[in-house]
RNA sequence: GCGCCAUUGGUGAAGUGGUUAACACGCUAGUUUGUGGCACUAGUAUGCAAGAGUUCGAUUCUCUUAUGACGCCCCA
C-alpha cells in the first residue's frame, strides 16, 4: 500500500468541514477588514527565501524542501507566507498602486522538513495577512485586532496575546549586544543548549525551558530597556491603539520572533486548550520593516500575521466549540424497482435544481437499508417511491423527525419541502445559511432537540442515553458502563484509552 | 539531526512460539414489526505495518525499514 508522506495529513469527513468553516470565517472577516485575498505559488526560487529568511538559518540550511528541477534551477517550496508576497508586492509593482497601503491575506500549504510532533506537520496549512506599505502604528494595532478577532469569531475564549517589540536596527543590535555581554561572564551557568546560543541566537535564551527558573534569566537586560526614544514612542502608540480597540494584551520581552526581518513590534497568540501539547502558539507575526528593500524593492514598511489552520481546527475542536456545520440533509428519497429509481434520478435533479439537499441509493440496498441510510444522513423528509403512486401523480412524503407520513401530489413536492423546512427554521435571524441554535435564538434544526422516548437516535445533543452514546452491549461479563465501547471484560485488565469512561462503573481492572 | 513508545479487521480492541486470531461496535442479508430505528438468526481478516533472521513452526523473539504519537533541537 502506498502510504502518504511523513507528516502530511488528508483532511476529510468532520474535520474536512471544520476547515471549510474556518476558511469561511476568515474570508468573511477579511471582508470586513478589507484585505485581498493573494495566491501566490506553493515554489518559488530558493533564493528568495534564502535571502528574505536568511542565510543562516535552521530554516534555509535544514528545514526546507529545496530541490533542482528538471530546467536546473533551484526551487523551493514555501516555507511561510510573507516572502512569497513580498515577492508578488515588488514583482507587481504594488507599491505604485495609488490605494495604498496594500493590505493582502492568503491562505495556503506550506512545507518544512521536520520531525513530525505535535502541532507540527511538513505540510501545514497557514492563513496570513500583510499590509505592505504602511508604518501607522494604527497598522500593527489593526493587524493584531484582526487576528484576536479570528479567533473570537471561531469561538475559542482563552485567548492571549503577547506582545514586544524588538525596536529599530539600531535598538536590535545594541540589545543583543548587551545580552551577549551580559550572559557571557555566566556562560557556565547555562544549559548546554543555551551556551550554543549566545553566539547564534542569544535572544532565545530568553526563551529556554531548562533554564527558565533561572535567576539568571530574570535579570537578565530587556528588549524594552534597549529601545531608542523613536522605537519606544511607536510602541507606545501600539499600545495605545490595542488599548482603544479593547484589545487584551501582555507585555512579554520574551517573544522574540525566529526570523531576522522583524523588528519592532512582534507579538505571539496563544490559546490555552488542554491538550495541546508543547507548541501552543496559534499563531504569531510583527513588522518587517526591512524585508521589502532587501529584497530589491523599495523602503516599504510592513507588518503581518499568520497562523496554522490546522492549529486552529484542533484548537477548536478542543474546546468544543459548537459549529454551524450543516450535517444534515433535506430529501433521502427510496426506491425498490428500476422505474422507481429512474424516477429517483429525475426528482433529485430537479429538486437539487430548487437547492435542496437530496439523497438518494446507490449501493442497492434492500429499503429497510435504505431507511438506515436516510437516518445516518438525519434526513429532514424521507419519500419512499412507489409505482403506484407514481402513476397517479403522487408521492408519499414522511417528516423523519415527527414521523409524520402524507401523500402529496408531485408538483406540488418542492413547495411543500420548502414550507416545511422553512417552518422549521423560522425563527432564524442570523441569515440564510445559519442552522444553528448556538450562534442565534431561532432554535432551528441543527439543534434538534430531542423529545423523543426510548427508540431516540439522535445523537449527541440529546441526553436521553440512546443509542448514539454507544450504550454499552457487550453482554454478561461486562460492567463497563454506559459510555463504553471497549469490549473489555470482567476479569481482564481494561487497556481502553482516554476515551473510555469504564474505569468508574467498570470492574475490568482486577487482573 | 537526536530520544522514547507504538503499529492486529471498516472501528474500539483481546491474545498466544504450534490445529478454525477473543469480545464488542459497525456493515450486509434474512425473520418479525403495516416501510427503518427494538429483538433474533446468519455472514463479515487466506490475516496481526513491510522485509529479513532465529526456530520443526512466529502475529507472538531479534534486526532493518516505513509510518504514527510524544519530547529535544529549532521554529515560519
Amino acid at each position: 500500500m502506498i502510504q502518504r508522506q511523513k507528516g502530511c495529513n488528508d483532511i476529510f469527513g468532520r474535520e474536512a468541514k471544520v476547515w471549510k468553516y474556518i476558511d469561511h470565517v476568515i474570508d468573511d472577516l477579511m471582508i470586513r477588514y478589507n484585505y485581498n485575498y493573494i495566491r501566490t505559488p506553493i515554489f518559488e526560487a530558493t533564493e528568495l527565501f534564502h535571502r528574505g529568511v536568511g542565510e543562516t538559518t535552521d530554516i534555509v540550511k535544514k528545514e526546507s524542501y529545496d530541490f533542482e528541477d528538471k530546467g536546473g534551477r533551484n526551487i523551493t517550496l514555501r516555507p511561510e507566507g510573507t516572502a512569497g508576497v513580498v515577492r508578488a508586492f515588488i514583482e507587481n509593482k504594488m507599491y505604485g498602486d495609488p490605494n495604498q497601503p496594500v493590505k493582502v491575506y492568503y491562505n495556503g500549504t506550506m512545507y518544512r522538513y521536520e520531525r513530525p510532533q505535535a502541532g507540527r506537520d511538513r505540510e501545514l496549512t497557514q492563513f496570513g495577512m500583510e499590509i505592505l506599505g504602511s508604518d501607522d502604528p494604527l497598522s500593527d494595532a489593526e493587524i493584531i485586532s484582526a487576528a484576536v478577532t479570528l479567533y473570537q469569531e471561531l469561538g475559542l475564549k482563552e485567548i492571549k496575546v503577547n506582545l514586544n517589540s524588538l525596536g529599530d536596527n539600531e535598538s536590535r543590535e545594541a540589545y543583543r549586544n548587551a545580552l551577549i555581554d551580559y550572559f557571557k561572564p555566566h556562560i557556565k551557568d547555562l544549559c548546554e543548549d543555551c551556551q550554543e546560543r549566545l553566539e547564534k541566537n542569544p535572544l532565545r535564551i530568553l526563551d529556554c525551558k531548562v533554564d527558565q527558573e533561572n535567576d539568571l534569566l530574570k535579570k537578565a537586560p530587556k528588549t524594552l530597556d534597549y529601545l531608542n526614544e523613536e522605537s519606544r514612542d511607536r510602541f507606545e502608540k501600539v499600545q495605545e491603539f490595542l488599548d482603544t480597540m479593547q484589545i487584551e494584551y501582555t507585555i512579554d520581552p520574551n517573544i522574540v520572533r525566529g526570523l531576522d526581518y522583524y523588528n519592532h513590534t512582534v507579538f505571539e497568540i496563544e490559546a490555552k486548550v488542554e491538550g495541546f501539547g508543547s507548541n501552543n502558539v496559534l499563531g504569531g507575526g510583527g513588522r518587517y520593516n526591512g524585508l521589502v528593500n532587501q529584497l530589491d524593492g523599495p523602503e516599504t514598511p510592513c507588518v503581518g500575521f499568520a497562523t496554522g489552520i490546522g492549529r486552529l481546527a484542533m484548537a477548536i475542536e478542543l474546546e468544543k466549540v459548537k459549529l454551524p456545520l450543516i450535517e444534515s440533509i433535506d430529501l433521502f428519497l427510496l426506491y425498490v424497482n428500476e422505474d422507481e429509481k429512474k424516477y429517483a434520478a429525475y426528482l433529485a435533479q430537479e429538486l437539487r435544481k430548487y437547492g435542496f439537499i437530496v439523497e438518494t441509493e446507490y449501493t442497492g440496498r434492500g429499503l429497510k437499508a435504505q431507511f438506515k441510510q436516510a437516518d445516518r444522513l438525519n434526513a429532514k423528509f424521507t419519500c419512499v417511491l412507489n409505482s403506484e403512486d407514481l402513476d397517479n401523480n403522487e408521492v408519499k412524503i414522511k417528516n423523519n423527525q415527527t414521523k409524520e407520513e402524507e401523500i402529496i401530489s408531485l408538483d406540488v413536492l418542492a413547495y411543500y419541502l420548502s414550507e416545511n423546512i422553512m417552518d422549521e427554521e423560522g425563527g432564524c435571524q442570523c441569515g440564510d445559511d445559519c442552522h444553528c441554535e448556538e450562534t442565534c435564538d431561532c432554535g432551528c434544526q441543527e439543534g434538534k432537540e430531542c423529545t423523543c422516548g426510548d427508540d431516540c437516535h439522535c445523537g449527541e445533543n440529546c441526553d436521553c442515553g440512546c443509542q448514539e452514546g454507544k450504550e454499552c452491549t457487550c453482554g454478561d461479563d461486562c460492567h463497563c458502563g454506559e459510555n463504553c465501547d471497549c469490549g473489555c471484560q470482567e476479569g481482564k485488565e481494561c487497556t481502553c484509552g482516554d476515551d473510555c469512561h469504564c474505569g468508574e462503573s467498570c470492574h475490568c481492572h482486577d487482573k
